[in-house]
DNA sequence: GAGCAATCTTATCAATGTCAAGATACTTGC
DNA sequence: GCAAGTATCTTGACATTGATAAGATTGCTC
C-alpha cells in the first residue's frame, strides 16, 4: 500500500530518466524545430519537473550533444550498411544516397549536428567521438575505392572531398535551398548533382575552345 | 538652448535608426556568435531602449534576416570579383576561394545565412531575393565555363555540384570539423579538396583492379 | 532499521522576445 | 507660425526559458 500519502506527491519520478529524457528530446526536436528545443518542454512530455534533468545532464548543451552524438552513431551504422550492401562502383553512390536519406528523415537532427551550438569549446566529448567515428567510417569507404591505405594522404584528400560534396548537398536540400527541395527523391539529387560533377570535371580537362 | 528639460529624457534617440541596428547587430554577431545575438544587446550597443527595434522589423527574425540578406549580397560581389579577377581555367577554383574566404571572414555571419533559423515559412522576402540572386551569379559563373545557355539542364545541375560542393567544404571549415581548421590557408583547403575530387573521379572511371 | 547518497521537486532568479500604453519628435495643412 | 496628426522612442509589464539553491523522497548499504 502506499504510505499515508499526506503530502506525498502524487508525481515523483524514479529511475532511469536520461534515456527517456532523451528519446523525448528527439521526439520533440523534429516537432519544433532545431532552435526551438526546450528543456522544459522536454521534462513536461517525461512527466517530470523543469528541472530533474540537470542530475544527469550538465546542461541544455550537454543533452543536445548527446542527441547530435547519437545522430552521427545513427549515420556511421547507414554508411556502412549502404557501403557493404552495395556493388562495385555504386558504393560511394550508395554511400551519399544513404547520407542524404537520414538528413531528410531527420532534418531538424541533422541541422542540430551541424548546427552552431557547438564550437570548439562547448563541443563535449561523446560528440567529437562519435563525429570522428564517422568520418572515419568514411574514409574506409574512400580508402577501399581507391585501394590505399587508410592514412595515406590521398585517402585523407579524397575523404574530405567526399563529405564536402555529401554535406554539401544534403544541407542545401535540407534547407531548402534547392527547388524541389520537397518532392524529388534522394537518387534523383544524388545523380544530377553527379552528373553535374562529371560536366564541371569535363570541362576542366579539356580547355575551353 | 534645450527646452526647459524638466522630465525631458537625456537620452532619446532620434532617426535613422534601423541601418545602426543592423551594423551593431553584425558586428555583435561575430562576437557573441548565431545562436546568442539578443535584441537587448544590440539595441543597448546602439544607445537606445530594448524595444525600439519594433518600429522598423516586425521582430527579431526580420532583423537577422536583413542580415543574412546582407549576407548573400556581399558574398554575390566577392564571388562576381572574384571571376573575373580570375584567368582561365581557374576562374571557378578563384569563385571557390572567394567563397571561403568571405565565409571564413565571417563566420558567425555565414552560419546565420545557413542556419536553422529560415524555414520556408520564416523566410523573409529580402532574404529570399539575395539568395537567389547570390546562386545566379554563381550560375553565371557555371555556364560561362561550361560554354552553355545559363538556364540549361546541364549548368543547372553543374551549379548544383559547384555549390554543394563549396558550401560543403566551407561548412565544414568554419564547424571545425576539420583538422587545422583555424591555421591552415583559404589556398589549402580547396586545392586540396580538388585533388582529391579528381582521385576519386580517376578511381571511378577506371574500374579498380 | 538507521544513515547516506542519489534522485526528484519546489521556489526563485536573470535574460530574453514581445506587447500595450504613454511620451517625444517630426510633418503637414492652414 | 502653429495646431493636429503621425512616426518614432520610452517605460512598464508579461510569458518563456535556462539555471541555481534548498528541501523532500527514494533506494542502497551496513
Amino acid at each position: 500500500m502506499a504510505k499515508p500519502a499526506k503530502r506525498a506527491r502524487d508525481t515523483y519520478h524514479v529511475g532511469n530518466l536520461a534515456p527517456q529524457l532523451l528519446a523525448a528530446a528527439r521526439a520533440l526536436l523534429e516537432e519544433v524545430g532545431p532552435t526551438k528545443l526546450s528543456l522544459r518542454a522536454v521534462s513536461e512530455r517525461v512527466g517530470v519537473s523543469a528541472t530533474a534533468a540537470y542530475h544527469h545532464f550538465q546542461n541544455r548543451n550537454e543533452l543536445i550533444g548527446q542527441l547530435a552524438a547519437q545522430g552521427f552513431a545513427e549515420l556511421a551504422r547507414a554508411l556502412q550498411r549502404a557501403y557493404s550492401n552495395g556493388s562495385g562502383l555504386d558504393k560511394l553512390r550508395a554511400g551519399s544516397l544513404a547520407y542524404l536519406h537520414f538528413a531528410r528523415s531527420n532534418p531538424a537532427l541533422y541541422q542540430l549536428m551541424f548546427g552552431p551550438e557547438f564550437t570548439e569549446q562547448t563541443v563535449i566529448p561523446a560528440l567529437q567521438r562519435e563525429r570522428l567515428a564517422a568520418f572515419g567510417e568514411l574514409k574506409r569507404m574512400v580508402a577501399d575505392t581507391l585501394g590505399q591505405e587508410l592514412d595515406s594522404s590521398e585517402v585523407r584528400k579524397a575523404s574530405v572531398a567526399a563529405w564536402s560534396y555529401t554535406h554539401g548537398l544534403t544541407s542545401l536540400v535540407i534547407h531548402g535551398l534547392l527547388p524541389g527541395a520537397a518532392e524529388y527523391s534522394d537518387e534523383r539529387f544524388v545523380d544530377r548533382t553527379l552528373q553535374g560533377f562529371a560536366a564541371l570535371a569535363a570541362s576542366c580537362s579539356q580547355p575551353a575552345q
